[in-house]
DNA sequence: ATAATTAGTTACATAAAGTAACTTGTTGAG
DNA sequence: CTCAACAAGTTACTTTATGTAACTAATTAT
């Protein structure tokens, strides 16, 4: 198997987009530079995991991890402008959602 | 763990973007409707995961199934009114590949 | 009958995700 | 100083998803 006629370069995106938890944590920070527990307590994620998709996200570029000596250490994640360019794209996931999926015991939410 | 503050509506469009195959399933599909094993070929996918993929699509009606009763028998999936609503989605994704993703030795691929 | 074609399934190996306990580094209370 | 508290991250282990390949079913041409 592992053979496509695809543009690699769209196979790639979709890879890092549809990764688990990837466009959760992307979509989260497009609120603002957020700290690890804030970020796992706000999608459902597992530290681990969590831990394991900022290192990812991170060497991709597409967030950057902060860490202020304060006391106790904190340690915030921002998304770079690669990041940041992603943000269309979450909105169209949005508007899809809002437009397509039904959920019949939840209203609208925000935008 | 399980218990995000996100919209339900968001969390479920992204689940079925995100699982695996599925963007590219969608993607193949909107050049028109396919067989599965032109679907199959194009994108490199096994078998095995492609009709658990094409059945979890049709069953969000995000992609129809339609049988053919020739010799031999012909199916062939297409994207219905919810599955073409996810093109500017798709389009998105592309733009940003293009734009963000580099791959040396890949030149731009055709939109 | 038999081989060929296509969609789909079954059985099993490998990889990724979920869970929870543990480590590290730091600080402030006692 | 010693110990509890806290946040980030890691380790060890279980469960679920994916990859691979052989197999079944339905149909038709030879």
């Amino acid at each position: 198997m592992e053979d496509s006629s695809l543009c690699p370069r769209f196979e790639k995106a979709v890879g890092i987009i549809s990764q688990r938890w990837n466009a959760l944590i992307i979509y989260q920070l497009l609120s603002g530079p957020q700290r690890n527990h804030e970020i796992k307590d706000a999608i459902g994620i597992s530290g681990r995991l969590l831990s394991e998709r900022l290192k990812d996200l991170e060497a991709e570029d597409i967030i950057h991890r902060e860490v202020y000596a304060e006391t106790p250490v904190r340690i915030e994640y921002s998304l770079t402008d690669k990041g940041h360019s992603l943000k269309p794209l979450m909105k169209d996931i949005k508007a899809w959602a809002d437009e397509w999926i039904d959920i019949p015991t939840h209203k609208q939410c925000k935008s």
